[in-house]
DNA sequence: CCCTTAATGGGAGAATGGTTCCGTTAAGAT
DNA sequence: ATCTTAACGGAACCATTCTCCCATTAAGGG
């Protein structure tokens, strides 16, 4: 809850954007303030997910999430502004990584959390969404670069376990293995939008361990 | 030039969709026609590559081809319009792939076309733009599917070549490693935003060339 | 418990983006 | 060469989105 928005707005480039509080929600974030910003957010991912990020629209959302629209406009400033903000908070609810015993399972875990959460209408919606905001602010793409960056450290222990165990290269970089294993998956939702299948996940698993064996991804 | 667009509006589903003729500029694709599209492409073209997918706007697009807005309006319907009937176009010209005579040699080929494509600035928003568009847009994401399977059936023989020549196992799906190469540049231009550096690219060939020699892209 | 003021919220007004009307131009047919 | 009409384009029109002003509410400090 302290990581939340530093500037929502950037298109403009004014050195004091709003009348008087540099941010607000940072000086006073009382229970009111982190109630508005809760009940926005869950708008936001709700209308994602139902009319995708062209038709996100700040009056819609402040409607919806019962807030004036002035609070959101004032807050956010853009409907990307909103998508950013998701997705510093996404960041925070992080779920545990899989300890199956075996990098195959524990890579086959990671490739299938990766698989659900693209096929599942509502958290589909919301990440083709999310990418599509970031394709079009700066700003929105540090965040979801950030997302990720936690998301694969997250991971990461995965692969150390597993080189300790001898079932790769000693010096594989963690982070490029698990790159490897969600880039094909990321490929197909993003560029190509073929179904996700398990025989996509699990050819993503079976080709990203081969290469790692043969030492594909070490650390240089 | 025969396979522009069908239907340029989908947000509303009326049977038809304007006055009288069914689509403007499939009965009559005479010079004037032609020229207008290509004005209004090569404007969304600059458009994209100056200030990205959330900021293309038809009256701009108009002005700046010199076409009436009306005219924009009427043929592409919307901004994702534009960007999908561009993703035709851009279909259309294809420049051939690579044979160096061998495997690693092509797909570093590819790989590097691929980089030089998203790393040269014009294009590189361009692809970020139709990528963001896509997300946004059923029809867009047809259209950029599409233009991807062009793309790698093009390359395909490379693959091909190589199976015969022994270098990988006979049954390997070309298109399957070709998106084995493209996918971790492509993840880091769209989720991480990562530089493509000369060490990606490579990484990519070499772990995907692991993979396929490993029988990981085999015709199931 | 009261006071200060950060933050919210309603509503009016401005701006931007999109639509429709209808006259004009030129592609394709005779 | 002439005619028909598909396609274009200017301008007025309408809707939506955004911004601003100011009254109201409640967080945090005494």
């Amino acid at each position: 809850m302290d990581l939340m928005e530093q500037e929502t707005r950037l298109t403009e480039s004014q050195p004091v954007p709003h009348d008087h509080a540099a941010t607000p929600g940072t000086l006073r974030p009382g229970g009111r303030t982190a109630k508005v910003r809760r009940a926005v957010l869950d708008a936001t991912q709700d209308a994602l997910a139902d009319t995708g990020f062209h038709a996100l629209n700040m009056d819609r959302i402040a409607a919806s999430a019962g807030v004036g629209k002035t609070t959101v406009y004032r807050r956010w400033g853009s409907p990307v502004g909103l998508v950013t903000d998701l997705l510093h908070d996404m960041a925070e609810q992080s779920l545990p990584a899989a300890d199956t015993g075996g990098l195959t399972g524990d890579l086959r875990a990671n490739a299938e959390l990766v698989r659900d959460t693209l096929t599942d209408p509502r958290m589909g919606a919301v990440f083709r969404a999310v990418i599509a905001a970031a394709a079009c602010d700066e700003e929105c793409a540090r965040a979801l670069a950030a997302f990720y960056r936690t998301r694969l450290a997250e991971w990461a222990p995965v692969v150390t376990r597993a080189a300790a165990r001898g079932e790769i290269p000693g010096g594989t970089d963690p982070v490029e293995l698990l790159r490897a294993v969600s880039a094909p998956l990321y490929y197909r939702f993003t560029i190509t939008h073929e179904e996700l299948t398990g025989a996509v996940t699990e050819r993503a698993v079976t080709a990203a361990l081969a290469a790692a064996r043969d030492g594909a991804f070490l650390r240089e």
